[in-house]
DNA sequence: GAAGAACACTTGTATTATGAAAGTATTCAT
DNA sequence: ATGAATACTTTCATAATACAAGTGTTCTTC
């Protein structure tokens, strides 16, 4: 079996306790797809260009279900997939996720391939950049929920 | 020697980037005293809850000034000692941080230990905490820097 | 000015996590 | 009925981490 993922250095610390749920290279890289990227099932996750491994990737679908920032329910339109998607916990990383960026985008901007238009408007008005990521989502979710 | 931390997945992703620099359980604890506890010193990382090891405390402090996140002077008081601070590189991810610990304290309230005040404060003017945090680095950097 | 402690690492080694490839079970299309 | 698609599982080699012990300066104390 693929190696668990513990709590092992869980303190009172915010930082410490948010790191030990999303402080590894792969779990934010699943919550990217799902929320900038509009990327739902297993195998686009794989195919994805940072290349995760399948065990990699089905443990850190586990973990972040279990630590409750994903949920997953069986595709509409066949019961061998399934749809993965941000609960209101993995939703609220948002402004966090668009901090991230906005600090990419000011300090790595040499090695990074944003479009200009979006990296204008996260620059101007992250507040609404943040809205419209809200909205996709929202879209998806009354598209597939309930 | 302890093995070195590569920049593997860099893709043009700014998630992905910033993961390859910041994504794994230890820079961003080591970021966080600099930022929000005014530790300085190697010793008194090594003392933090957390519980670092010494080998991966040395080399987080080299990659994180490797990459232009920190970076170290020599201790006024005594040649022995060294004083890490971050420069504007990892100031810029206070915004980041921030969000992070809002992120916690919404989401792991059960877990943390956030005195009620600031907890307050956070919630109600994060931009006034970034502020303030901000104020307190560059009272210490007005100290000992230049 | 010699002895011992403080400090910032280094080194060595056992343990644990990761990654790549191959395999499995179920579902679906033809 | 057959073969492909999908979401995992398993295996095992490699890499990262944790722990303990050691090193070379610098500083304090006697």
């Amino acid at each position: 079996m693929v190696a668990k993922i513990e709590h092992k250095n869980r303190t009172g610390c915010p930082v410490a306790c948010s790191l030990d749920i999303i402080g590894d290279h792969w779990s934010l890289l699943v919550i990217r797809s799902l929320m900038f990227k509009g990327v739902h099932e297993y195998k686009d996750m794989l195919k994805e260009e940072e290349q995760i491994s399948t065990s990699i990737l089905t443990n850190r679908l586990k973990k972040l279900e279990t630590e409750g920032l994903i949920s997953a329910m069986t595709h509409p339109e066949s019961k061998r997939r399934k749809l993965y998607y941000l609960t209101e916990m993995g939703k609220d990383l948002l402004p966090m996720m668009t901090e991230m960026v906005l600090w990419a985008s000011k300090n790595l901007s040499e090695l990074l391939a944003i479009p200009e238009d979006l990296k204008a408007l996260l620059n101007n008005d992250p507040e609404q950049f943040i809205q419209l990521t809200l909205q996709t989502i929202e879209d998806w979710e009354e598209q597939y929920l309930n």
